[in-house]
DNA sequence: CATATTCCTACCAAGAGAGTAGGATTTGTC
DNA sequence: GACAAATCCTACTCTCTTGGTAGGAATATG
């Protein structure tokens, strides 16, 4: 599995936070009771949106968390990639720079290669905006029966 | 990491078959020394290319495995499937018909779901002989930079 | 019959995934 | 100033997957 649940769920926070951040600071314990998840394994996915600058934080009572900025100006990709350490389908496509020793030979490198790409270039072009509006044009593609209705 | 090491020793046995199929049987000792992997490791994964149809093999001396099929009826898509069950990039999109509980109010949804058909469409667009003939253009798109030579 | 090969079952060690536990620190309110 | 509500921080644990290994039975060729 390439995404495990801390990038999901780290998605699910933010999309939770970007639908009631109008009114201030979201507390932990609120977002894990409206999205029936752990609240303490939450607290380490929040954790590390935090500390990667996704978010803004408040300690103290009526404290919690909000967006550090507006929903349109995150890509799936950023949140994902922070969340997730990689996003690469294989193991000998790590980061950028790193390679395999074998990659001048191997036959197979270019087809990970593209795959790596493809998966980048769609969820670079997703926003968490995308998500909250549901824009599913934009993330189903030619693949969304509800987007042409059927005549 | 979507793909394992599994997979991808999958995909290149079909590489080193296809590139020695035309000489009749080719051995597991023989692959595992060329492709430098541990024999007894690809023996579990060519028993699962083999009893999935995609090899036919031979016992006994001079025996061995080749492929069942023209390079070119063989998608990448339906290797990696084989060998790692699903290429679904998130537990919560398993097989067809099978599905979360909450996916009828899952907002996140949409977009696993069309990273997955991203991933699919690419994969089934590929075959075996693209890997073979190193068609970088149809691997690479437009990320290709060999395939456009500079002036 | 010897040898080279596939086939089959079982086992194992290390690491990743998915959380839990407990407490220290900070801030607002009475 | 005390208390409560919240974030912050470190460490631990259990289970499953990954990436193999071991040993031998069955089978085809010469």
């Amino acid at each position: 599995m390439m995404v495990s649940t801390k990038g999901r769920y780290a998605l699910t926070v933010m999309v939770d936070l970007a639908r009631k951040g109008e009114n201030g600071y979201v507390s932990l314990s609120d977002i894990a009771e409206s999205e029936n998840l752990s609240m303490k394994y939450l607290e380490s996915i929040i954790a590390i949106l935090n500390k990667g600058g996704m978010l803004k934080s408040l300690r103290g009572k009526n404290g919690g968390y909000m967006l550090a900025r507006d929903p349109k100006d995150y890509t799936i990709n950023e949140i994902l990639l922070l969340t997730e350490g990689t996003l690469a389908p294989v193991n000998c496509i790590m980061q950028e720079g790193v390679q395999c020793e074998k990659a001048a030979t191997c036959s197979t490198l270019p087809l990970w290669a593209g795959l790596d790409k493809v998966i980048e270039n769609y969820l670079k072009g997703i926003t968490l905006e995308d998500i909250i509006i549901g824009n599913r044009k934009k993330m189903l593609g030619e693949y969304c029966e509800s987007c042409e209705p059927a005549e």
